[in-house]
DNA sequence: CGCGGGCAGCAG
DNA sequence: CATCGCTGCTGCCCGCG
């Protein structure tokens, strides 16, 4: 890179850090100072002793802190309940308004009625500030408040008794997903303003003027740009402009800074004023807004030719209303349905704009007129269509795909695929339909929108991916319902006081109530023009693309639920498919279960969205024994013609004595019936005989393929099952399903579906989150960083249910040797192995830095290759009750040596949860509750730090300091030269020998988990009491007898080879360590703790202080501490963790934090521990190269993040170079 | 022998 | 382009103390 001035952009992003952009960002550094007001001559500062170089102070440039809630938190519990009932939980009451505004749109009959089923929109407003307080929370993630807060969380979401909490994440909240980020950014950047101006009161500066230049501009950064985001985001902000770091529609961006465009984002960049960076800093200079037309970059390099017309286009539409900036601002913060329909559209259609189409200005047919006629309208006209395509299944009340010739239409007009796909010529003719139908023709439900540029695939590596694929996944959908179901009707039965359970009669009356083809039903709602006969699916649309549920008329041509659409397409050529419709499903299930909780009957219990058991016995059993039936029959049909008449949706219905012959009986009564089975013994027989073994419940593929192969049969029906022995059954299938296959050909089935009965039985005991779409990664910072979002996924979840875990299971899927790097299905899992692997926390937790950590940390010690990994999924058991747990970090490191011949550390994490003792804020942690750190990073003691690592890093802590004494281990180390080191470099050495010495295990080597049976818990589990009393034991650490053995130096460990270490090969030893430590530093770490706990080595427990402590006994300088962690290993994984989690989280690394381990580097600098500094810089540099690499083009607030570490590896590299350049080092 | 981790299977 | 393969639970097997 030769033209160090003019590449200033590039210098944002520098992939290596040489001298040219080594001296670009002093002069940068030194640009922002001197604005800044800051005195800071940098100018050769790489001569310098290091001490003298403030460059730290950069970092201040923006104070990240988030202070205080936002204002409008007043309005959350309001906005929740509104939210709430739109959202049609099924709370009894809520119900009926839709069902009357669904009656009005099956009037209606034009296929467009859809809208009338959508949520009023004003509540959502609200609900972003909601939501902006969660992004305040996430920001500070070691400050979670959420699981402390004991206030009444109304988990279940009755939305006409309780209070919502505000900042409950609302489950298919679907459009304010993406406004959490914005708000935390615009609260950011009112803190930066207000800080900007205390430092100029406080200050003896004349205080500077910042005239709102930018007023009315919402500015976002495309691209590499000089100077780079950072600062035109400053910049921005300070003259008065809003920023951006998304091209969403909330508060859409009205210009874009950008320096070059591609093609592709020339086209998508249409409709907005694309200015080079010039724009900013000229008008600053000048302190005149100057006219964005001078700057813009649409025909920098592709000339006017090519897309003139779409400069002009802007021009003249922009110059026509000055303000369509700011409405297209106010239009998205007010989602109104035909708002979204026209901001999702005017991001996808090019050269439009629908302000304008719909009031009908002339510019508009101007514009469009000079579209059409543009000689290069082919190449536009391609990415129009794929555009449009997206835009079409996005927006239209119909379901497309590709391939599929029944596109379905809601009237007569050709809907958009139409006319993408007609030539060029035609379009002329559809030009109305075109702008127009979208808007008079919203959809039934708009989706999660992704925001993902053109160019960019929807990975596992977006930062958003997590929420939109959420959003857009059935199976998650389905399996959240069912919990939230579970859970409301548990707190039902809590609630009421327990009504005396009648006498247990001798027979019951179970009915199973299921919709039918529930998706495709509630779906098909919304196309009234649908004929039952026609054939539909709900699908995502795609070759391989699952249909979630297909019609009766479908299921004639063999179409079968969880089948890809190609098959489906294949057996029934003419099958429509439908969109997926969540909220109404929601609705539809909440009509049904309002209905069936409106019966009286003595419990309900809910088994999917779709799906409840009611033991109907007190409502028929009044009758004579003989009229049951017809009494059941008789309630049965009620419930069928009030659900249809409520809904529009069939159910059917199977009533029987028991569970299982009732699930039976309803599969006989589909479609749209209803199968009563009462008792009659012989009756009950006959109808069992033709069952086949694969409808009985918990019997599936595989349990039916067995039994296939035993009986040698082709289908196994009861009756044939029915003549194999109990013990032929139990000896093949075990002693339970045996039993199962047993009673269940029979008939017997004692299920109980009494949630009263014992409602402990039926509270949830895992909270897991699991994601086997879209993993792909290359490098294992993006897993990192991944792991750290689902690590923060997981916390909000367990945050929401007021819980927290003893257990961790990370379970990775991995491509299966033979299976191809691409699978069939697009981001899919293909052929895979899952390999599982549990951790005890130490402490119930649901600390996203905990989790994330040991994710990372698990993820090393299954020790999959990153590019074969395909699926991730984090599970937490052992769950408590979170309320009552003492937020700040109270956990005392105990230490108990009487285990001492198991040779293993007893490493006690135990909470001080009395809630009578006040939290000991003596103990050093200042830096967290008082400066609010965002990373946690304590600067004195302990526990805080424990706390954030992972237990297995935690855990290693304690050998860091101590001996290794596993004498068959090689090390290939002469550890008589070893003893011979100075104190200081053994210390120094202790760590990294330990891991370099490891590596030569084979990485895939699996290890045990460490016995962890002398972990003492505090906390008793919930489920153990009754109501929920936390049970304090007194504080042990205080009490416990300080039996940590005396710290010996000596190393016991002799049996080593005799060549290896001297004083000159520890270089060498370090200088591989980069290598390793990068990719490898977590799992070394992790398995040092294996190797230790496998080997009963006898060591010592250690406080990290202890290092210091040993200081008299070194002779020379204590080494300094970064967190109260020497071992470069430790602090490394520390490191990797910290980058990993403020890129996965998007936050900032906190100033406070960076600060400190900027001096932590300054001092090892100044103790001359080169190698140890060197290592440091790699690993920080190589990290964030790495996320820079291979993940962070996607996103701008990830790039910004990345960006921040980029400085830092900029200010250790210039650390680095102050210390060596003057002593003639190169490194 | 009982416990617990890992894993398979199942349902919607 | 695609596509959105979740989640909670039960039961079996096997190794360990
Ligand atoms: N593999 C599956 C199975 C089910 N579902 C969803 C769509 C279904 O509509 C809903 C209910 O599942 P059911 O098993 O009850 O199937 P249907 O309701 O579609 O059909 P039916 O109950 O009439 O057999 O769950 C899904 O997405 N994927």
């Amino acid at each position: 890179m030769s033209q160090s001035n003019s590449s200033f952009g590039r210098m944002s992003f520098p992939t290596s850090l040489g001298d040219d952009e080594l001296i670009e960002y002093l002069n940068r550094l030194e640009q922002e100072e001197s604005q800044l007001g800051i005195q800071l001559d940098l100018h050769g500062a790489n001569h310098r002793d290091p001490s003298a170089v403030k460059v730290e102070d950069n970092l201040h440039r923006l104070p990240r802190k988030i202070h205080n809630p936002l204002p409008g938190e007043a309005n959350e519990g309001v906005s929740r309940d509104t939210i709430e009932s739109l959202q049609g939980t099924g709370v009894p009451g809520n119900i009926s308004q839709g069902t009357h505004t669904l009656s009005a749109t099956d009037a209606d009959g034009d296929g467009f009625q859809g809208i009338d089923i959508l949520p009023p929109s004003s509540p959502m407003e609200v609900s972003i500030s909601a939501l902006a307080r969660e992004s305040v929370i996430r920001a500070s993630p070691l400050h979670q408040v959420a699981s402390n807060d004991s206030s009444q969380l109304n988990r279940l979401r009755h939305a006409n008794a309780n209070p919502i909490k505000p900042n409950e994440p609302k489950f298919g909240d679907y459009r304010s997903y993406f406004t959490d980020k914005h708000l935390a950014q615009q609260q950011q950047d009112k803190d930066y303003l207000e800080w900007e101006q205390q430092r100029y009161l406080g200050g003896s500066e004349v205080p500077k003027e910042f005239p709102p230049l930018f007023k009315d501009c919402v500015v976002y950064v495309n691209g590499y740009t000089k100077p780079g985001i950072a600062e035109i985001h400053r910049l921005v902000i300070l003259y008065g402009g809003k920023f951006r770091h998304y091209l969403g529609s909330k508060g859409a961006p009205t210009h874009i800074i950008a320096s070059r465009l591609t093609p592709r984002k020339m086209i998508e960049f249409q409709r907005y004023k694309v200015v080079r960076p010039e724009w900013i800093t000229e008008s600053i200079e000048k302190g005149v807004l100057q006219f964005w037309k001078q700057y813009t970059v649409i025909n920098i390099e592709y000339g006017q030719q090519q897309i003139g017309f779409t400069r002009q286009a802007n021009e003249s539409l922009n110059e026509a209303n000055p303000f369509i900036g700011e409405e297209v601002h106010e239009m998205s913060t007010n989602p109104r349905l035909s708002d979204i329909c026209q901001s999702s559209l005017k991001d996808r259609t090019p050269a439009v704009n629908h302000e304008e189409s719909l009031s009908g200005k002339p510019q508009e047919v101007q514009l469009v007129d000079e579209w059409r006629g543009n000689s290069r309208t082919e190449l536009t006209l391609k990415s129009f269509n794929v555009e449009t395509l997206h835009l079409s299944k996005e927006v239209l009340p119909e379901k497309e795909s590709d391939t599929n010739k029944n596109i379905l239409k809601t009237d007569g007009s050709p809907s958009l695929k139409d006319v993408a796909e007609m030539e060029p010529s035609h379009l002329q003719i559809m030009d109305d339909e075109l702008e127009l139908s979208p808007l008079t023709r919203p959809p039934a439900f708009q989706l999660q929108e992704d925001r993902i540029t053109s160019e960019h695939v929807m990975d596992a590596k977006h930062p958003e991916f997590l929420k939109h694929y959420f959003a857009n996944s059935r199976l998650h959908h389905l399996s959240t319902w069912r919990a939230d179901l579970r859970a409301k009707f548990i707190e039902k039965v809590l609630n009421f006081s327990r009504s005396i359970p009648p006498a247990k009669t001798a027979s019951k009356v179970i009915l199973h109530i299921d919709f039918d083809c529930f998706f495709a039903a509630v779906s098909a709602l919304g196309q009234p023009q649908l004929l039952r006969s026609d054939p539909v699916c709900v699908t995502h649309g795609g070759q391989t693309s699952d249909v979630a549920s297909c019609n009766y008329a479908a299921r004639e041509f063999g179409v079968k639920n969880g089948m890809w659409l190609k098959r489906a397409q294949v057996l029934c050529p003419n099958i429509v498919a439908l969109d997926y419709d969540f909220p109404n499903y929601e609705r539809v299930s909440g009509v049904l279960y309002d209905i069936l909780l409106s019966l009286g009957a003595r419990s309900v219990f809910p088994v999917s969205v779709d799906e409840a058991l009611v033991d109907a016995s007190n409502l028929v059993t009044s009758d004579p024994v003989v009229l049951m039936a017809d009494a059941t029959a008789k309630l049965a049909q009620t419930i069928r013609d009030r659900v249809f008449t409520e809904t529009g949706c069939h159910v059917s219905v199977g009533a029987a004595s028991n569970v299982l012959l009732a699930k039976l009986c309803l599969r006989r009564a589909k479609p749209a019936g209803q199968f009563v089975l009462l008792p009659d013994a012989d009756g009950v027989e006959e109808f069992l005989s033709e069952v086949d073994v694969g409808q009985l419940p918990g019997i599936g593929s595989k349990i039916t393929q067995k039994l296939t192969v035993m009986l040698r049969t082709d289908k196994c029906s009861l009756g044939e099952l029915r003549r194999v022995t109990r013990e032929r059954l139990t000896a093949t299938f075990g002693i339970k399903t045996g039993t199962k296959l047993f009673e269940y050909a029979r008939g017997i089935d004692a299920t109980s579906i009494d949630i009263a009965e014992n409602p402990e039985e039926y509270t949830r005991k895992s909270v897991s989150v699991d994601v086997n779409y879209g993993i792909r990664f290359d490098a294992i910072q993006e897993v990192d960083v991944f792991m750290a979002r689902l690590a923060q996924e997981m916390h909000e979840r367990l945050a929401k249910l007021h819980l927290a875990g003893h257990h961790l299971t990370l379970r990775l899927a991995q491509r299966a040797k033979d299976a191809p790097v691409t699978t069939p299905k697009f981001l899919g899992l293909g052929k895979c192995e899952f390999i599982s692997k549990l951790s005890k926390l130490g402490v119930p937790t649901n600390e996203p830095g905990i989790l994330s950590a040991e994710c990372k940390a698990l993820y090393r010690m299954i020790g999959i290759s990153t590019v074969d990994l395909r699926g991730v999924a984090v599970t937490i058991t052992r769950l408590v009750d979170s309320r009552g747990m003492i937020k700040d970090n109270q956990s005392k490191l105990v230490f108990d040596k009487t285990n001492t011949t198991m040779g293993k550390p007893d490493l006690h994490f135990a909470k001080n949860r009395a809630l009578v003792v006040p939290p000991d804020r003596s103990s050093g942690k200042a830096l967290r509750t008082d400066d609010q750190t965002q990373y946690q990073i304590p600067s004195e003691i302990d526990s805080s730090v424990l706390e954030e690592l992972p237990s297995s890093i935690r855990r290693s802590i304690l050998a860091a300091t101590s001996n290794t004494n596993a004498p068959s281990i090689d090390y290939g180390i002469d550890w008589s030269v070893y003893e011979a080191l100075p104190p200081e470099i053994k210390l120094e050495l202790d760590g990294e020998l330990e891991c370099h010495g490891l590596r030569r295990l084979s990485p895939h080597t699996q290890y045990d988990s460490p016995s962890e049976s002398d972990y003492r818990q505090v906390l008793p589990n919930i489920s153990e009491a009754q109501p929920p009393v936390i049970h304090v034991e007194p504080p042990v650490n205080s009490a416990l007898p300080r039996k940590r053995k005396r710290i010996t130096r000596d190393f016991p460990v002799q049996k080593v080879r005799t060549e290896g270490l001297t004083p000159e090969m520890d270089e060498d030893v370090f200088n591989e360590l980069p290598s390793f430590i990068r990719e490898e530093i977590l799992r070394d770490v992790a398995e040092a703790r294996k190797l230790r706990s496998r080997r009963d080595v006898v060591m010592e427990a250690n406080l990290p202080k202890l290092v210091v402590q040993s200081s008299d006994y070194i002779s020379l300088q204590a080494p300094p501490t970064f967190q109260n962690l020497s071992c470069t290993a430790e602090i490394g994984a520390l490191l990797t963790s910290w980058i990993s989690d403020t890129v996965g989280q998007l936050i900032f690394p906190h100033v406070k934090d960076m600060e400190i381990f900027l001096q932590y580097f300054r001092k090892l600098l100044q103790q001359r521990k080169l190698t140890r500094c060197l290592n440091l810089y790699l690993l920080v540099k190589e990290n964030v190269n790495a996320l820079q690499r291979f993940g962070g083009s996607c996103e701008q607030a990830e790039q910004t993040i990345i960006l921040e570490w980029q400085g830092c590896v900029l200010q250790l590299k210039l650390l680095l170079d102050a210390y060596c350049r003057p002593r003639g080092l190169s490194y």
